[in-house]
DNA sequence: GCCGCTATCCAAAGCGGTTTGGGGATACGA
DNA sequence: TCGTATCCCCAAACCGCTTTGGATAGCGGC
């Protein structure tokens, strides 16, 4: 399906090399031939053969996404869709392709290099990285541009990676309620093992110290964030002697279950017990509106796969250009679902 | 980076014939020489180059898929990441690449057309289908497998299709409230110019008709699937003067804003109020337990992913397989947010 | 008229694989 | 001893594009 450049010259009668010049914009092509290839280009509805093009050029115009899925759970983190919607964005733009592998965490390190060795990508973007994260050796040996969608705490080497402040985010979010008198918090984490929930909490436990606070362990989890988690932790964690005054959730699915657990109990949100969450701006869950539903440490995922494209694209056009890192902050935004500590 | 087969070759003291045979299982080969050969790749780490390779075999080992992102609303459909991944296990098992484009939807056949005339893929699955699309048809005549998540309604030639039985999903659902004494039944559809709520419309209104209740244009309502666009629904169509005793939701997200909308007037699902909902069994929103906390339609998204995966590739494989077809059927599982019509 | 330049174009050699069409041993039968 | 079938292996062409290294022609200057 489709003409050849061979098939097109043929037809102008011109060489390959002169259609393949006109083409590309060299200058030692005529004017008035070029303007007859680009109509016969466009006439015949002509487009380079991709791996033709990059067999010959050694680039493949590709970069390479691998989606883990843990085998445990089964679970599909809901803002991959949304992260990847926005690097699509910039790579289409930019005449680069995605391609996706979804794998079994275990295979994972396979997909990676198995990706490179056979030349199908020119850089890599890593997905939900750990806090002990082998992949980034792995890549780093491997010579070929990749960013981290987050950070990993075990290597000393330096890398490239997009990431959130989670830390101050935390933090903030924190010291937020403590200002408003909550002194029983309850942190509704992510998996600790992934490292933006281990900052989290990091972030959590560092405001309560400051501000005098002994950390209870009846009153942190962590868990895959499904809804029904939220639902469960509000409904466990408020039968206990001392129940908390705030939760502090790190996603907007667990908010929402959180929100479900605490309703059936009759409590309302801001007033009898104070809810913030992390949000990522998913789209179909947006909290926004005159009062936002929610008080949350917000920052679009979608922008923070346009920006790490970019970020990727950049390593890839020049790999000297050294590690690139960027943290984005979060804005904490006032909603309807935090209040004084009541009592 | 990587050895090529030339070096491997050269390495062995072999041509590049024999070591491709030797690696491809072809019979002309000492079975001492393949075993030699097999040893150096794995200990080189070679993996065949997919560019040469497609280019050489003309196949190019990769599915397209293209998800439109609507202009209007930036909405990123939350089916698509389980879809994906679902796909996604059957490709990689498959040994095919999934390409992946996110485009406006105005640039989607483009996308399409783009794709194909570059060789990149070997077939295309169609995400989101409307009543009215135009890309079957432009798709008809590209000569390329093609295979629809969904159906679209204005096409009369035979094309390939994956979808779940939504008429009868929502003909069921309706008939079941109906039985329940409802009458005032609310239908919180997405939007219609979408071929699944469409059927999904038509089968609410047969089962209506069936039970000779006329339909309320107050009670349904299209939009994107949004938590809130829930929320407002139930919020409005309870304040009507003759409020709905039941609602169907066309998603879980919908639902989830629903059940807040109505918590929020102090309403108790499955007491005061039912709700029936679509479920697309979204691993993070898991609607199961003893008691799922709703009634739904249900039917895994991830699961018709690799059942469209699995059918795709037997397009590609074999062209001549015919158009294949599938309908799913849902299960119309018993929750706690349905019961008979109060009063 | 010859030289050197510039402006245009082209032939051919890759890129890294697969595949066609032999070709040299070796073994076996006559 | 010769022919021939079988077993292994290889040289070379090809997939569709880019790119190197000329080749040709036109033109002004001496």
């Amino acid at each position: 399906m489709g003409v050849t450049l061979k098939q097109l010259a043929a037809s102008l009668g011109l060489s390959p090399t002169t259609v393949s010049r006109a083409l590309n914009g060299f200058p030692e092509v005529n004017a008035a031939t070029r303007e007859r290839v680009r109509a016969a280009a466009t006439k015949a509805n002509y487009h380079p053969n991709t791996r033709a093009k990059s067999l010959a050029t050694g680039r493949a115009q590709a970069i390479g996404h691998v989606i883990p899925v843990s085998t445990s759970h089964e679970i599909v983190n809901p803002i991959f869709a949304d992260f990847i919607a926005g690097a699509g964005e910039v790579y289409s733009r930019a005449g680069y392709e995605m391609i996706l592998r979804v794998v079994a965490d275990a295979d994972e390190a396979s997909a990676y290099s198995d990706l490179i060795a056979r030349g199908a990508v020119d850089g890599v973007m890593v997905h939900g990285p750990l806090v002990h994260d082998p992949r980034v050796e792995m890549l780093a040996g491997l010579d070929i541009p990749f960013l981290l969608h987050g950070r990993t705490s075990n290597v000393t080497a330096p890398y490239s990676w997009l990431d959130i402040n989670n830390h101050r985010s935390f933090h903030r979010a924190t010291q937020f309620l403590i200002d408003f008198g909550h002194r029983r918090i309850a942190l509704v984490n992510g998996l600790e093992e992934m490292d933006f929930a281990c900052r989290r909490r990091k972030g959590y436990l560092e405001a309560l110290s400051g501000a005098g606070i002994e950390p209870d362990p009846f009153l942190m989890r962590q868990a895959e964030m499904t809804e029904p988690y939220g639902y469960r932790a509000a409904q466990e964690m408020m039968q206990l002697p001392d129940p908390p005054t705030a939760f502090l959730a790190s996603s907007m699915i667990v908010a929402y279950g959180l929100r479900r657990g605490l309703s059936d109990l009759g409590l309302k949100l801001g007033r009898d017990v104070s809810v913030v969450t992390h949000d990522d701006e998913l789209s179909y869950l947006p909290n926004d509106g005159d009062v936002p539903m929610f008080t949350a440490t917000q920052s679009s995922v979608r922008e923070a796969g346009r920006r790490a494209a970019k970020m990727l694209l950049q390593l890839v056009t020049d790999p000297e250009c050294g590690p690139l890192t960027e943290l984005m902050e979060t804005s904490l935004v006032l909603g309807a679902s935090t209040g004084p500590a009541s009592r």
